[in-house]
DNA sequence: CTGTTAGCGCATTCAC
DNA sequence: GTGAATGCGCTAACAG
């Protein structure tokens, strides 16, 4: 008919509010993210407009501070206005979890698995494999025996699976925990040099570290150049994510790929099925893969 | 009166695309960024999802690829959407931001001024005088004579203007400018790596590296560290912004304080007074400061 | 296939 | 002070 064309024409933009109500669906997702600059927050994130926009939704943000919810916050991110939420890692508490789920309400959560009893879909990446594979390399290829470990946050999934990994390999390998030295590194540059330089000053021995994330492992670096260590001569080192800083620090850093592109975009695939289907049990695991560079010690062309 | 109290016990949580068509408001503010991972980025959103909260504004986001405008993003950023933009450096095209012009939607420019004659209010940071500041303490107190340049991404205007401080400078001290190279750094480490290490290739001779930002400043320390030059010692180096990053480069970056958690309140201050009262001629140019650390060949305590 | 109408949930206005 | 009516701009259901 002619209005349509007409329509087509006079770039006519229709309001959202009011389809919104009219139809019930606000065709917004909201993002709840924690209050972290990792380096692989900007990839993901870009991940996630991309595929939410192909999927034709809009996306609302909020970045919770570790346990902070404010009023506001609440209001605008709860089912009133958005038809869903991409929950990340801890950026909201159980309670409200709770009466997100109590609501019925499409929530998929990335980088951490469901508290007990509530089956909201989750989108993660291979901990566990990634760091027991990395760690054995250090073991096998590099005949280290001391290798350190750098947590990540308390609480943080990621690193805890981590961890099992490393403890995996050493087991394994009849390496005994007690050889070394287990820190902090909070997937933070800071923090990782502070508990690495401290290592060094303390005279704590150690001949690798397998730093929880590429951002510690960069600040493990920095700490470990400053104390006229040599990597991957004196010491190895190995991060997690293969972040974009790990191509760049020198030497080049070793560590576990974790796929953060597919992340976002499996992590709207859900949230669409969950939003239209209802169903909600699916867990994904997305595979990590072995980064081999120069930082553990293996020479430029492996 | 009772119903009030009443509200007030239940939780009872107002839909928003409702009230938005009744009172002809949304209550939020769209961010426009470009596709950039800039370490920077994350203070900055949170300083602006800090700020909207506190005013009460929900926040959308949406990322745009240099150049790129799909038509989902188009309208749903409209005025339709949103009661104002943010909009950061090149992320929309000079089209789009004069047809928001000429339809007096609100519109807060950061990181850019506003093209001739278009009056929207802009939040940027002093650029040429800082980048002169940095340039004469490397000439003044280092005695560095051949200063090389890191440029950002074409069209960028702050890279411009520190381009503009660091020529100042050389002028001023009747330095020629062609003693110094002057290449690409794309405000990315991995492109600013690899102009510096090309530069040592062809055998260009500099005494120092201006890199446009601290991303372009680590990516330069490890090209200079991987030819086995030493900073500050052979190549002094200095960067810009104050980036979580220039306090985790071995040695610590000398670098100047850009204040993004400032510009990202200041902009929602803007926005807030453009959306409340119309005015909208006001252009914040926040001040920058130099932050002496070791990379320049300063000592620890200076 | 086209044109008309009711109603989404709220804020605003007006009468009480 | 409180309560009832109107309409925001759109979609869906309906009647023609």
């Amino acid at each position: 008919m002619r209005v349509r064309t007409a329509v087509e024409k006079l770039s006519y933009i229709p309001q959202t509010a009011a389809r919104h109500l009219a139809q019930g669906k606000t065709q917004t997702i909201g993002l709840v993210f924690p209050d972290v600059s990792n380096d692989f927050f900007s990839p993901l994130l870009r991940s996630i407009t991309d595929s939410a926009t192909e999927a034709g939704y809009d996306l609302f943000i909020a970045i919770r501070r570790q346990g902070q919810t404010s009023r506001v916050q609440r209001s605008t991110l709860g089912k009133q206005n958005t038809d869903g939420l991409l929950v990340f890692d801890q950026s909201i508490d159980e309670g409200e979890l709770r009466r997100l789920h109590a609501a019925r309400f499409p929530v998929v959560l990335l980088y951490r698995s469901a508290p007990e009893g509530m089956a909201f879909p989750c989108v993660r990446i291979e901990n566990r494999s990634g760091a027991r594979q990395i760690t054995d390399h250090l073991i096998e290829q590099h005949g280290r025996r001391q290798i350190a470990f750098l947590r990540g946050p308390a609480g943080n999934e990621d690193s805890l699976l981590r961890e099992q990994g490393y403890r995996e390999a050493l087991a394994a390998h009849g390496i005994p925990f007690s050889a070394s030295p287990i820190g902090d590194g909070e997937f933070y540059e800071g923090p990782a040099r502070a508990t690495v330089a401290r290592w060094l000053a303390e005279g704590l021995e150690f001949d690798a570290i397998f730093a929880g994330d590429d951002g510690s492992a960069s600040g493990a670096l920095a700490a470990l150049v400053e104390a006229g260590k040599h990597v991957p001569q004196d010491v190895s080192l190995v991060g997690f994510d293969d972040a974009p800083v790990a191509r760049y620090l020198n030497p080049q850093l070793t560590t576990v790929r974790a796929p953060s592109d597919d992340v976002g975009r499996e992590a709207i695939r859900q949230l669409m099925r969950l939003i239209e289907t209802g169903a909600a049990d699916s867990i994904t695991v997305l595979p990590t893969e072995l980064v081999i560079r120069q930082s553990c010690g293996c020479p430029v062309n492996t």
